[in-house]
DNA sequence: GTCGATGCAAAGGCTTTGCACAGCC
DNA sequence: GGCTGTGCAAAGCCTTTGCATCGAC
């Protein structure tokens, strides 16, 4: 079975010593949690928190959005810009660095896909200004099925 | 001189007036800020409130989030998905479909692109998943040339 | 043992809301 | 004149922070 497919989790304690932290219960669990809830979850902090609390698992609420950012920073997870409030966060990858949203603005429904030519557009444009390209991000605002039905 | 090039705040009693609100002039200053500022300018509730203050124009802060709410309802303003906290707002326009953002992620420093493979890939994605679309808005996070010198 | 991390609760932004009054239609 | 909109201040999120204690190294 698959444990190591450049597992974010698994080096996780070297990764913190590399910026001078520490390895915590805390951290791990909430790492876990979004490794656990796979590649394509766009978790709040609020449901970080009551995931962990669902399983046992006791973290503070303050440590929770600490964490957030922390792994963030580091790259581990991703701060995601989705429209209707709220900061998410989702389990960076390799396969994340071209993936993208479209929401539903009735319902919130979130679905993603891929396109290759929207990395490139982002790239060019990054090129452009002289920018160093961290991320491309398409959201992609619409009305989804079920809701235009209504 | 250009007056009336689909300019959308001749036309704003009769759009209130067909989603039965009413026209005031809190509602004029602030769609006129945004045609005043242009077609790319993202403004916090904030900074409008500040700018009208500073042009003597007398708009409660809560009347300004009031207004910013609705305008975007109407689809005369668009609200913008950018990192680091805040909503911002900016002059929705035709020419405003298919236009994107470059972002410092060190000094939030914006730059606008325009991309006509993003708009396609926008359309693929929501016809593939049966989504009517609204509008597709690439951001791309990366570190401008000066954060970069440092 | 040291210094960073956690938990709790309080403080902080930004945004929304309740209510009385003003003003558009 | 009726009913929506405004202003003000209070209330509400979500997020961050101060401080004493805990625990990783």
């Amino acid at each position: 079975m698959p444990s190591s497919v450049s597992e974010p989790a698994g080096d996780l304690r070297g990764s913190l010593h590399d910026v001078g932290r520490r390895l915590t219960p805390q951290r791990q669990r909430v790492l876990a949690l979004f490794v656990r809830s796979g590649e394509g979850r766009h978790l709040s902090a609020e449901q970080v928190h009551q995931q962990l609390l669902e399983g046992e698992e006791r973290v503070s609420l303050a440590t929770v959005y600490r964490s957030l950012r922390l792994l963030s920073s580091m790259g581990l997870l991703q701060e995601l810009e989705l429209p209707e409030g709220g900061r998410r966060y989702e389990l960076a990858g390799e396969a994340h660095r071209d993936h993208h949203h479209l929401v539903c603005v009735r319902c919130g429904r979130t679905e993603e896909f891929e396109n290759a030519a929207v990395l490139s557009a982002g790239e060019a444009a990054a090129r452009l200004h002289g920018f160093q390209l961290r991320e491309s991000v398409l959201n992609v605002r619409g009305v989804c099925p079920a809701c235009a039905g209504q």
